[in-house]
DNA sequence: TAGTGGTCTAGACCACCGG
DNA sequence: CGGTGGTCTAGACCACTAT
């Protein structure tokens, strides 16, 4: 193989594919060496910097590692390691080709009560905004939603926007700190009444509990809350190795 | 600011940090360009190829995005998306602190069941290896493992290398075909009466369900399992947006 | 047409590694 | 010491975007 320079695909790319095919293909084997960026340079017509991008590229996928000094070599591939994306509600769900909509069942100030507190860092009782969503996926609950979000802007609550957007943007409207940063937990639960109520399940049934917290860029928390994710619907998958 | 090139660290990673800080301190805000590369070029007195390496780097954290023939723009932070890593069992346990180890309750040659055969796409009764295991952490169970692999080496099953070996290691060991990538699906489970006995917790209990399909470069499948981790001691947590 | 990011080159110097 | 990858430069040409 060598590269086609009149292509449209770019040298650095052909490359990178070059090399992926002869990995994959077994004809460079795990702790092998590749030959050096100067006779990958040499052999392809091509100069070291646009080699090296291809190596990068690789790297970057996991398929290679460098040992400064020594050399390019093929990785052992991480078969026991896994990569899980949760993305936006809405995302997701037209990923899976399903219409997703938001019911909201409760938007209102409340004095916070001692966890929410808590975790936003703010006096118990201090007036939060306390929401609570049901998310749907082709009409039927896929998710129960609650989030306590701080409120020091005096700005009205309006309903029709709390419907259709997503948290950050709540966040943005109601506080004067701008959340940067999300820190998320995933576990597993039981249902109780009220939350199988919420998800059309029976009580006791398992479901991810997804805990998040928005921070701003000093560290103070903004908005705290936690998503039910029904069991019987929601799964995780591993995102394949990309290049 | 400006590039210390006397540094150990070099300016590439210089002109990032920069940059970064300048948007995390709200100067940028989501939505603004950034100087153009030839700006940032003369501003800081790099080449523009070191400009664009500080560039791509804050391009993969997510913080910027460039759009050709526009400039280079900040990016919204993606607040609701989270990313989870599941590692091999001791490394995970080690980063936590754990002391780990292996427990080998069955390891033995059986006609695979119905679902196995059809997941490994052999016919069923096919002979295949068949293992279980205890995963603890500080000498009590965190996860319990059962896996069916295929087994057409006719190698002899030594107990205490599968007892400390990863399972693509044990593949290797086993079969023909060498195990070159896997799928990972994440759900959520009651466990029934020996699940529980196995994790030493009260059956119905919610855990974590990891099914992992591992497959040969041509997209055979040549390992099939799945996994519990007990709901009470396992969590999942976000890899921060890293840079 | 002028400005932008995307790609590529042919050099250069460096730190690191092995014999 | 020679070979390796890591970094950097000063140019160049291109496709795309806006005016």
């Amino acid at each position: 193989m060598s590269i086609d320079k009149s292509s449209f695909i770019p040298p650095y790319y052909q490359l990178a594919q070059i090399l992926e095919r002869q990995i994959r293909s077994g004809e460079y084997r795990p702790g092998d060496a590749l030959p050096s960026e100067a006779e990958l340079s040499e052999k392809y017509g091509l100069s070291r910097m646009t080699v090296r991008r291809s190596l990068s590229q690789l790297a970057r996928a996991g398929l290679i590692r460098t040992e400064k000094g020594k050399g390019t070599f093929v990785s052992r591939p991480q078969l026991d390691r896994a990569v899980f994306v949760m993305d936006e509600f809405h995302k997701e769900m037209a990923a899976r080709g399903l219409t997703s909509s938001v019911r909201l069942l409760e938007a209102r100030l409340v004095p916070a009560p001692e966890k929410a507190a808590r975790k936003l860092q703010l006096p118990v009782g201090t007036k939060v905004l306390y929401i609570r969503r049901s998310l749907l996926a082709d009409g039927e609950p896929m998710a129960y939603d609650r989030k306590y979000l701080r409120y020091d802007r005096g700005r009205p609550i309006l309903e029709n926007e709390l419907q259709y957007q997503a948290l950050p943007d709540m966040v943005e409207k109601h506080a004067e700190v701008l959340p940067a940063s999300s820190k998320m937990i995933l576990q597993v639960t039981l249902l109780n009444d009220e939350e199988a109520r919420a998800l059309h399940v029976a009580p006791g049934s398992p479901a991810f509990l997804l805990e998040q917290i928005l921070l701003a860029s000093d560290g103070r928390p903004v908005g705290w809350g936690w998503c039910l994710y029904r069991g019987d619907r929601y799964q995780l998958t591993s995102v394949p190795g990309t290049i």
